[in-house]
DNA sequence: AGAATAAAGGATGCAATTATCCTTTTTTAA
DNA sequence: TTAAAAAAGGATAATTGCATCCTTTATTCT
């Protein structure tokens, strides 16, 4: 469904968003262990997504990764759309670059319907929502 | 969604349906060419299939892949099982090894009830139902 | 039986994604 | 103003999925 850099995006912003509540930052090693992803290609994906002003960072002693609560809520499909690109919902189910309303592939109506709705969902959600039904951030994140 | 083998599998069984109705069969050049896929690398999932029941193929002179009607229909889940794996839909949307009803990841529940949906589509809809609805198999099956 | 045809199967190459390493830049604090 | 902390970023390695090549086996037809 989803590239593993955008798996370890998703995870990484739900468990800022949980642990920065209070203005507090977390290191690359902090975020990398929770989330339980290797270090330095969490951090290749952070960078990204301080870039696209996602979340943010501050270097130094006492830097690190944080969101800003002060600021609008995380739509889930930002994050997708900064990793996986724009597309990563368009795509046909048996991949044919002309498939479309017009001209549908066999499954096309079958698939449309669903990646519809999902595509919704995931434009309506935010990050913020799904950090409220994780009552242990860490938990429910890492894969042990 | 699925591996680009998958989608090969799919659109050569629903060409092969169409095609060879009336007892006749097709080559591998034949068959990636109409799907437009890679010729050896098609070679490798149709044995695949053969090697599953899926489809059916003769050596020799006169040889080639067929499916034979008189055998039961193919259900679309049935490829998809066989070429990318039971579990290709049970998979957690983060991708968490952990993640099942009593135990969501936070995204579980939004996910869960597409998946469902769109596997329980899979395991009714067969190749033939699809094949159906196609006009003209070459056109709607390449790329180009 | 022998030649031609076509799939089967093993071994190998290539490219993208995933993962790692190392150096540079920025910031803080002593 | 120097040392330490921490992210940023460039270069490189490993893994995996995708694709190809070549030899072997089975079948048909002459």
């Amino acid at each position: 469904m989803f590239s593993k850099s955008c798996e370890y995006a998703i995870k990484a912003v739900i468990h800022l968003c949980i642990e920065t509540k209070d203005g507090s930052r977390l290191s690359i090693a902090e975020i990398a262990e929770a989330i339980d992803s290797p270090e330095p290609f969490t951090a290749k994906i952070l960078q990204t997504l301080v870039r696209h002003d996602i979340i943010s960072s501050a270097k130094g002693p006492g830097g690190g990764f944080y969101i800003d609560h002060h600021s609008k809520p995380v739509f889930v499909i930002e994050i997708i759309d900064v990793i996986d690109g724009k597309h990563a919902f368009e795509r046909c189910g048996l991949g044919l670059k002309e498939c479309n309303e017009k001209r549908p592939c066999p499954i096309h109506n079958e698939f449309a319907s669903y990646s519809r709705k999902l595509k919704r969902l995931l434009e309506t959600k935010t990050i913020q929502d799904l950090a409220k039904g994780i009552i242990s951030g860490k938990a429910f994140l890492s894969n042990t």
